[in-house]
DNA sequence: GATGAATGAGGCTTCATTCAT
DNA sequence: GATGAATGAAGCCTCATTCAT
């Protein structure tokens, strides 16, 4: 039978789900080329042919993985904002991102990391995901700009590049976390720094740049 | 090891320029782990096995090309602040980074995409050359701090990280130039944008931030 | 085993001759090797598993399919060489035999094709069906050649091969009506010609032979 | 280098040869599909990669065999033939193709069983040699209607057919030499008969018939 | 009996690397 | 140094078969 009943669609949608994060760990572990399928297998318990009752092959599953997660990640976004302010939106958008990265480590890893592989995921593959996020944040800059709140120097879109870019070398910094930063000795490996807390230092940034206003306020 | 004297350079250091240069059009193209090392034999002019007399393996290939990009990059980059100001330095940095970008796209593509692969040069490979850079970037800042020009309200290798993360991708989006900006129609790619042109945009986030300044100039 | 009783013929037999016939499409249209037992299941209209519950595995289907042809094809041809003269057995053989083959040309694009296949069917398969129809066919031609028609110049069941090889031969050809056939201009691919009509071309070739009989008629 | 002298060309070509002829051995011996590519690799001698040095797949292996066994014997029919009249014509090709399947009989296992692989090798393959053996064979039988050697009744290419469908039958049954003839006891295994001998039966079914001429000569 | 999700062994093929010339 | 034919380890994926429901 086919017919699934609300309880079986945990224990069907279980098994994608399980196989689905085993990715994730796996693909942060080893990366995505070096992971094999059936350490795939292993850690999500199941045989090897059952990823391919469930995703179509080894790539199907990173972009299933990195779907899955855009969706989640707008998700909370979309949350986070309603109904703010375009300022507020901005700093709400900061916050739950750097946020969501510091909750899940692994999605994490995989998304700053192993997506940025040109071919198949950011040539060929349209990600339509990605667009849709950086046309959400495109959105609060440009409302933002009409009710001048913010400055219209700058494009919206480019803008909303930059600040992603703020926000992924962040993600990626802290997920690495073995660069020799400026404050310890060369090689040394700092603790990793509060992704959270780094949010005030985004929004400072973005809001009123690095210059010292010694006349302000 | 793959250390050549000076008296190298003249006969086999040429080939090894030829190989490194013909790895870094075949990575560009095909993404690292997609390339093969007879293509890069082939688009060099040389045997397959001639590339092992110059290179440990192909991963050796890819670290070389980095490092020998982040040296070319580091030159410039202190001959660009040589003698300046920590604010002029830090405007200087931008501009020369950015426009290193536009001159080589095949080297920046490498270096914005398949140098995130964590394994092996991400995680296991130290990469002192990028830590150079960012200590670089890092000091300008600290120099700036120091001199009262940018407030201290940001640690210095955070700001660095901050800046690094907006140049690195304005680049990977410059490269790509696919992603449908909200500017254009749904579906649309727009033309590259000028990513000198960009250097502005980046000295205004990272000065004054995004904050519309009324009562200013 | 798969051998069922009178009684199961009422509902399973049903079930079984649908996956049989069902095989056999599939397998026209693939080939066994390349045809999935999941694609017969589906044209059957029963679950994969349920194959296996009338059948021992994809083999026996095919045997099983084989068996159940011959057998049929076995019995009529005896219906129409019944009470005839050797003479009259081998033209009804013939004309049976062409018949068959226009009447089901999925069964005969199996059995002239896929019955080849030498690993468990020509080689570790007995055959006895097989066997059963030579041995018919060597009976007429020993009845007619110990009546003295037939000439004794060739061993009966060097005969019986013979002619199997004639017959077996247009059929393939007329099943696959594609090899350009010297009548028509290279490359054309001619209509399929009459297989019934061949069974005289046939009976001509196996009583008088090519030769020219200027003084005959 | 890639220039080859006279004899390093038996070298290479030495190389080409030895994995056909150990593909033909093993398919032989396995059949085509049961065949491993590790296995032609261990009978040749050489790495599993090796094969795909020389062929493109483990279809263009079997498709290579049948081209080269197809050429070879087309070249040993045309000499047979030449300068002969057509009914001698006839004579010599039956000859020397049953000769040419008593000498190599992997080869004629593999012609005989494996190429008639429906998928790939009948229908997608377009099979160029075996149409070239065919209108060969046409050729020679519409010489031989024409000059009033053999009669008009039967179609060439039809004939061409039928007599090909003989001798491959026979060839068949040579290979196998296991299906029980009507001389011996049921499931007994009779001695090969001798093929080339076979040759005369062939001929007097094709030019004469079976039909006992008690009047004639 | 019927189902079909799950299994897992196994093979074709690729490609980084080696080494005899 | 230069070559490129040869190597062979290794992985993705398929699909016949099973078995809990």
């Amino acid at each position: 039978m086919t017919v699934h009943s609300a309880a079986d669609r945990t224990g069907s949608g279980d098994k994608r789900e399980r196989i689905l994060f085993a990715a994730e760990r796996i693909f942060a572990r080893h990366g995505f080329f070096a992971a094999k399928v059936s350490d795939v297998a292993k850690e999500a318990g199941v045989a090897d042919g059952t990823i391919y009752l469930y995703f179509k092959s080894k790539d199907d599953l990173l972009i299933s993985l990195f779907e899955r997660r855009m969706l989640e990640l707008t998700e909370a976004l979309q949350t986070a904002i309603a109904g703010k302010s375009p300022r507020e939106q901005l700093r709400a958008f900061i916050r739950t991102y750097l946020q969501k990265c510091a909750d899940e480590a692994a999605a994490t890893e995989v998304l700053t990391i192993e997506l940025r592989q040109s071919s198949k995921f950011m040539k060929e593959y349209e990600n339509p995901a990605f667009a849709d996020f950086l046309r959400m944040l495109g959105g609060i800059i440009t409302a933002a700009q009409a009710s001048g709140d913010l400055t219209q120097a700058i494009p919206a879109h480019i803008a909303a590049r930059m600040i992603f870019g703020v926000l992924d070398e962040l993600a990626l910094a802290w997920v690495l976390a073995k660069q020799p930063f400026g404050g310890g000795a060369a090689g040394a490996r700092p603790k990793k720094f509060d992704i959270v807390r780094a949010a005030d230092w985004v929004i400072t940034l973005i809001t009123t740049g690095l210059e010292a206003h010694k006349e302000s306020k």
